[in-house]
RNA sequence: GGUGUCAUAGCUCAGUUGGUAGAGCAAAGGACUGAAAAUCCUUGUGUCCCCGGUUCGAUUCCUGGUGACACCA
């Protein structure tokens, strides 16, 4: 059999983790986390990781395992992953890549371009030119240094133009030359699966799951990490809407309203993005197959040649 | 029981001196190459409570219902 990557995508709250666990079980092979909150030690309520029981049982890469002033990226979890996997696969044909975070997937299935680094600092002067001149000036600098890309980005959006602007900055070259759109060729295949539920059931789901990480105590928890809040890590839904709340912005019952609904904001845009994937085989959770079933029918069938 | 006020989008409400209506929030759709649980764009979804009346025309004015609230008993 090919050695192939089964990545178990869902939105937030679809019950990713114990499809997955089901399917390492399944195989008797090891998880790979593509959750770029769950990467941080200490997010133990708040990001919903798989619990300390299913660690136990089933090997997980990349779960907990980063400070939370560390920086990291999409790019540094490709090259991880990428150098994981041979050790995995020489244990097994089957690995499991499951998560949420569809930058960090797309990474693995299809690579991100090669981008030299830029300095943070090179970053900070960008950001003050933001809160100096507003994004007319980002827009301006934009344009002198990288005309083909000012056509192309979105003007609106600050992140977008100073990501730009900080590798033209770096490099003495046009961001946009640096981006080629080229799939990576990967030595296995993958096997997308989605777990898709009606949107109705998974507001539902993800209100309840609110409503059980702040009984299993979601508000202590922020407020232990109050003196990371500055860092990207702590940008997080279930966390960001507490430190408001400690600020005294709005009440308890506003705080828990904020995460339900943001949460499902996050759930929505993973749709999205997931929508124009054509190669995302849907898992519908109230179909008659397991999702094993549905994996090993799919693995029989013949799979996308990734070359 | 009496009097008064109110009833408009999923919610809170505005409005139409009579020509079938619009804000905020919620929501929906979309974008996305090292911050991505981030960041950004677009969109108003409606028996204007119900039955009648007046009118060329009623969500708007009038009678009567129903419901909510307040006050008086």
């Amino acid at each position: 059999m090919n050695k192939t990557l089964i990545t178990v995508i869902g939105p937030t709250g679809t019950g990713k983790t114990d499809y997955s666990i089901e399917l390492a079980k399944h195989f008797g092979s090891e998880i790979i986390s593509a959750d770029s909150r769950q990467f941080f030690k200490g997010l133990n309520i708040g990001t919903a990781p798989p619990s300390r029981e299913q660690l136990r049982e089933i090997k997980h890469h990349f779960v907990d395992f980063l400070p939370l002033e560390e920086y990291y990226s999409a790019s540094l979890f490709e090259r991880d992953v990428i150098a994981l996997l041979p050790k995995l696969f020489a244990k097994n044909n089957i690995v499991i890549l499951t998560g949420g975070s569809t930058l960090y997937l797309d990474a693995i299935c299809n690579g991100i371009d090669e981008i030299p680094d830029a300095d943070p600092e090179i970053r900070e002067k960008y950001q003050i030119k933001y809160e100096k001149e507003g994004i007319e000036g980002l827009r301006m600098a934009l344009k002198l240094l990288d005309p083909v890309h000012y056509e192309k980005v979105d003007l609106k959006n600050y992140k977008r133009i100073i990501r730009a602007l900080e590798i033209c900055d770096a490099t003495g070259k046009p961001y946009s030359s640096f981006l080629t759109g080229n799939k990576k060729h990967r030595e296995f295949s993958i096997l997308k699966i989605g777990i898709s539920r009606p949107r109705k059931e998974l507001y539902d789901r993800i209100d309840r799951r609110v409503d059980k990480m702040i009984s299993a105590g979601l508000e202590e928890e922020a407020r232990s990490l109050l003196p990371f809040r500055d860092h990207n890590s702590l940008d997080t839904v279930g966390y960001k809407e507490f430190f408001g709340f400690f600020d005294g912005e709005y009440d308890i019952s506003k705080t828990i309203e904020l995460i339900k609904r943001n949460s499902r904001r996050y759930a929505k845009r993973q749709l999205t993005w997931w929508g124009r994937d054509p190669e995302i085989n849907w898992f519908e959770t109230r179909g008659q197959n397991s999702i094993t079933t549905f994996v090993e029918t799919l693995l029989k069938q013949e799979l996308p040649d990734n070359s």
